[in-house]
DNA sequence: CCTACAATTCAATGATCATTGAAATGAGGA
DNA sequence: TCCTCATTTCAATGATCATTGAATTGTAGG
């Protein structure tokens, strides 16, 4: 992930309404949810709510599909873990040992990895 | 780590001149660089850098220390961890599977882990 | 005590962002 | 085709942020 991209993603992120939307969305995994539904549950306004929806969007957090009437949004994982890698790059550079034990402490890694011993 | 200070760290490493002093300072390790030297390395004046590194410092991605009459700034790694677990939290949440990969290509994991087995 | 230096603070400016309500688009169903 | 519903687009407003240069604080050495 390019640094510029990452910037944008991570400015998505900083605002409290996006960044509601995008715990809300990822809850809701790969069906996702109609723009009105998440309107309806971050309490904002729909045109507030699509506002927000094509920030995300454009900044790759997530994903969205048209589907009768509705348009359906959900999280971009592929976008997500990118974030995490390039964030990840910065942090552990050389310190690979400082931020292994926060994934664990995260229960984003099995503490039996099934890669043991590759 | 709450989603509020989440968020700031979000906001702080959204903005360009400010995402390149704390990849300078993860890059520097913890003997960090002085905020002179960190205005110089990213071309911005010593008043505009001063400003960031205070955003900065209250996001919880970098840590002052004086030395002399230098005021040395270096990664707070402890912070720069946490950030990744909230993010990973919301991105794993109910899909560590997805994730995990993610992690060894950002040679964030060792893919023959210490822990293993454990 | 005076000077020099490193960094920060301050006030002012322009730029970017969030929110609002009204108008427009687009997809079915009668 | 006409009507309705879901969502988006648009223009305008206030709020927040980045940048600049001058003034200030704090530290050390002569």
């Amino acid at each position: 992930m390019e640094e510029r991209q990452a910037r944008t993603a991570f400015a998505a992120l900083s605002q409290e309404t996006r960044l509601r939307i995008v715990r809300l969305l990822v809850q809701a995994g790969p069906e996702g949810m109609a723009a009105g539904a998440v309107a309806e549950a971050v309490e904002v306004s729909p045109s507030n709510v699509s506002f927000h929806l094509k920030d995300l969007e454009h900044a790759g957090m997530i994903v969205p599909r048209r589907e009768a009437r509705s348009i359906i949004y959900s999280a971009d994982f592929t976008g997500l873990r990118d974030l995490i890698a390039f964030l990840m790059k910065d942090c552990c550079a050389g310190h690979p040992e400082i931020c292994a034990p926060a994934l664990i402490a995260a229960q984003c890694l099995p503490s039996k990895p099934k890669k043991a011993r590759a």
